[in-house]
DNA sequence: AGCCAGGCTAAAT
DNA sequence: ATTTAGCATGGC
């Protein structure tokens, strides 16, 4: 099969941490690389000092696409000077100086996450993968070395890919159908958001229009979705850096990192969290979600 | 066995 | 205006 070999030249870039984040669910290490379905793209990104190597499966017109989603222009040593100057963001940022933002799919994004919650991320990456396998369509070109009897890989090891599934193909499911892929109470609200997005009552570019807050608002109006969710979307998919998701993890880095005498409330930590870290308040959300669940193990 | 997991919703203070 | 069960499923 005709492959395509991109080389990306980056810095400041840690690409195995940003792909193993937390923010995307669809990669994993094979044999010093990273495999993984951007679009219809099945990909193999292996990083070597300051270039990204990447095996497109298919041939590809142009490495733009791929530059989006690395987000390799974003200057993160600008954002980094951003931060405010305090003890927890200097160790933060110490731990994982190449950490970055990618710039998803809002629809693979919004779905991943209204998939996310109260589970762990080991398990989100099993719900997607059975979903994305159920009824999303081959990327990869089936072999004749292809092994039916597990289904999944081939003689070279590789992993037969798939995009992600299209909201009106998921419209198309019923709630057992989803159910079947293991995300339990959260098949209603996944088969709600892909009908009202299928159906054009929800515009996932629209969004992209709007301000922040109006962008938030217009998330929330979908069943499953709290503003911890929208805020991984706005700032996963549409880039709003200002965007600060507050999960148990973050909840607790603010706690401990930054109020470790007093408890404090839910609200004051959400006002501090939205007033303390600046205009890329979102990346530096994503060091501290990093920080803490590294230095835990 | 029981608890918790990148939450959200509706009900109960 | 805040806090608290219930919600599927799986790993430990």
């Amino acid at each position: 099969m005709a492959a395509t070999e991109i080389l990306l030249r980056v810095r400041d870039y840690d690409l195995a941490a940003t792909l193993d984040s937390g923010q995307v669910f669809r990669w994993q290490p094979v044999d010093n690389y990273w495999h993984g379905v951007v679009g219809q793209h099945s990909l193999q990104l292996k990083q070597k000092g300051n270039v990204i190597h990447a095996t497109a499966l298919a041939p590809v017109k142009s490495s733009q696409f791929l530059r989006h989603f690395l987000q390799t222009e974003t200057d993160l040593a600008a954002i980094l000077r951003t931060f405010p100057d305090d003890e927890p963001m200097r160790r933060a940022v110490a731990a994982c100086p190449g950490l970055r933002l990618l710039r998803q799919d809002p629809w693979e994004c919004l779905a991943s996450f209204i998939l996310s919650s109260t589970k762990q991320i080991v398990q989100i990456r099993q719900i997607v993968a059975l979903l994305c396998e159920r009824f999303g369509e081959p990327v990869t070109q089936p072999s004749a070395t292809l092994c039916p009897s597990n289904g999944e890989r081939d003689g070279a090891g590789d992993v037969r890919r798939f995009s992600f599934p299209s909201p009106e193909k998921l419209a198309a499911c019923n709630e057992a159908d989803l159910r079947a892929c293991k995300m339990g109470f959260r098949a209603p609200s996944l088969l709600n958001a892909a009908r009202q997005i299928a159906g054009g009552r929800i515009d996932l570019e629209q969004i992209r229009t709007l301000d922040y807050a109006a962008a938030r608002a217009e998330l929330m109006t979908l069943r499953g979705v709290g503003g911890k969710i929208a805020d991984c979307v706005l700032l996963f998919a549409y880039g709003f850096d200002s965007a600060f998701p507050v999960d148990v993890w973050i909840e607790r880095a603010l706690q401990e990192l930054y109020f470790p005498r007093r408890r404090a409330s839910a609200k004051r930590l959400r006002h501090f969290a939205a007033t303390h870290f600046g205009p890329h308040a979102g990346y530096a959300q994503q060091y501290l979600f990093h920080y803490m669940r590294t230095k835990a193990k």
